[in-house]
DNA sequence: AATTAATACGAAAACGATTGCGAAATAATT
DNA sequence: AATTATTTCGCAATCGTTTTCGTATTAATT
């Protein structure tokens, strides 16, 4: 199966023991200039690679860290670890990649198979139905370096990279309403969220601020089917006292939507103005084209990555501050906030 | 760190030698039932979890597969990862994931970085720039299970994935062709990959079975980069002999002739009428909504990981047979491509 | 010339699991 | 009762690295 040649092999090879040979690979000073070439050129020769298990056994680290996030297929997350294997790939690290499908039971499995060492360290998004956090304290009592990004858990004391949610949910709301909205509702997945409890709080205040009544602001919780939700959202639009301005916490909540306005007689922006979270890179494809709260995934990624790699390759590295780090989203208005 | 016992300090605890404590909790005929009980109450007490790399080093198998695909925010690709993770999830494997970006470079190193046995098999998608294939070669020479799926690369004998490339072409064109279209262009990234050289083939055909001209088809090969694509989309869009219906070899290609369109006077379907490869869930909230070729992305994840594991499980098994197996893809006719 | 320092390398012990083999203890057979 | 078979477990080797120590050779110092 695997033919590559071992230390062992090489090194007889060349005639020399294999801790010489190792220590020449690994430059060594102990290890003469000239036995250095002789040894990495039959190295080459060979194609000798090293076996990654021996070595992550013998250094216990295992050059890989894990991202677990809520689901793949959204923007926003695919960006984010696209942040983080840019910087990790250059510091010759893997990516162990885990969806947990915004199930807190795929996720409790995901990191009881991260607690043997596995990955180096975890970044993570936790899923819409975590509450209880039993499994993370334990998996970060274990020494695992941990970093929650975007769905932080703050009961846990690490490093946590987020948006400010706050403010832009703020702004977001302040917008709509200049647009001339009367009723708004706040469309969101689950109140455990830490993004939900911000970015309701920024609604909420915005509203609030700019003296309208507290109940004013309708929000719902949507579950995780599709298709249910777009019916929710449907029947919150043909009620009454339906409202005429949406912030979406989450992207697909926006698309939900946009499907339940095509089952209506509604328009936007006429009748209904929509402001999204969202990382959709075709927002402005969209009819109408959907404004946007958009969030600096990659970079979020990358910060991520680079303080891990601070953390992980310098040799006596205090454990990860117990901090919330803020990097600001931006706001792209289009048509669907537009007043006539 | 790393606080958890290990097999040793598990066996001392029961007073047991570290053999004795293996065998039983991997479920040896040799251990006896009750020393077993003992040996996993004390083991789930003291929240025993092997070392993963420790058996691999001594198993010579990671329970871990690659996947490495060109684009990570590609609904195609990103639905195929979870098909993989679905099925590799339920048999305890480990999914490390790489994007070349398209790059062949970055892909052989990638792949050089997969020659010593990090992951017990490879499943891929081959970038754009891809056309010498030496260091998939080497791969494969190595005796590392490996399976091609949608960007194949017929060279290498093994297992390939794809979907009915050139009969969705084919059906496509066609629809053009019936919806009234007169001169029509084909997109696509590079002339190397295995899909552009099937989509372009069925493209090609349909509209010579339709009695048109050979010549009469334009396809127009896009770089990379998106705002050039765009431009060339454009340039293409306001010549004077320009085409009046398209298809799109992929998605990002029919999102850029959105874009381009937006640029001109044109109107889509009423001047432009286009089809497209693509996995976007909201092809239908398009302005106008997508025509669409939609690949079973998830099935194709699946069958790829139930493929490895009945190899990788399985005491004696063949290596893997040099075939290509296609699913077929399903074409949704929507207001992009409606006859006025 | 004798001692010390520096250089360059090898032997062997880890890392933590699995497993072939051997060996007690008990049960079954002759 | 003696032999054989069965059950149950321990010893030690193994996987492929890295690293601690020890040592031989040469160079530098007194």
């Amino acid at each position: 199966m695997n033919s590559g040649v071992n230390l062992k092999e090489l090194a007889a090879e060349l005639k020399l023991s294999p801790s010489t040979v190792s220590r020449a690979l690994n430059d060594s000073y102990e290890i003469s200039e000239e036995t250095k070439k002789k040894v990495i050129s039959m190295a080459e020769k060979l194609n000798y690679q090293p076996n990654p298990f021996a070595r992550s056994l013998r250094e216990n680290k295992s050059k890989t860290i894990a991202v677990v996030i809520p689901e793949r297929i959204n923007n926003f997350f695919t960006q984010v670890i696209d942040g983080i294997e840019q910087i990790m790939q250059q510091h010759g690290y893997h990516l162990l990649v885990y969806n947990t499908h915004e199930d807190v039971d795929r996720e409790k499995k995901i990191i009881s198979l991260l607690l043997n060492g596995r990955a180096d360290a975890i970044v993570m998004s936790v899923s819409s139905q975590t509450s209880d956090v039993s499994h993370l304290e334990r998996l970060h009592e274990r020494g695992v370096p941990l970093i929650f990004f975007d769905r932080i858990c703050s009961g846990i004391p690490t490093t946590k990279f987020i948006t400010n949610d706050y403010e832009s949910a703020y702004e977001a709301t302040k917008h709509l309403l200049q647009q001339g909205c009367k009723k708004t509702s706040f469309l969101m997945l689950s109140k455990e969220l830490s993004i939900t409890k911000e970015r309701l709080r920024g609604y909420e205040d915005a509203i609030k601020a700019a003296g309208f009544d507290s109940d004013f602001a309708v929000s719902l919780t949507c579950e995780q089917d599709e298709e249910s939700n777009i019916e929710l959202i449907r029947e919150m639009l043909q009620a009454p006292d339906r409202p005429d301005g949406i912030l979406a916490s989450v992207e697909k909540l926006a698309l939900a939507t946009y499907h339940a306005v095509k089952r209506t007689d509604l328009k936007i922006p006429k009748d209904l103005k929509i402001i999204s979270f969202s990382n959709m890179k075709i927002a402005s494809l969209l009819n109408p084209s959907l404004t946007t709260i958009t969030q600096p995934a990659f970079t979020i990624g990358e910060e991520c990555a680079k303080l891990l790699i601070k953390k992980l390759t310098r040799p006596k590295q205090p454990d990860l501050l117990n901090q919330v780090i803020t990097i600001p989203s931006k706001i792209t208005i289009r048509a669907s906030t537009m007043a006539e």
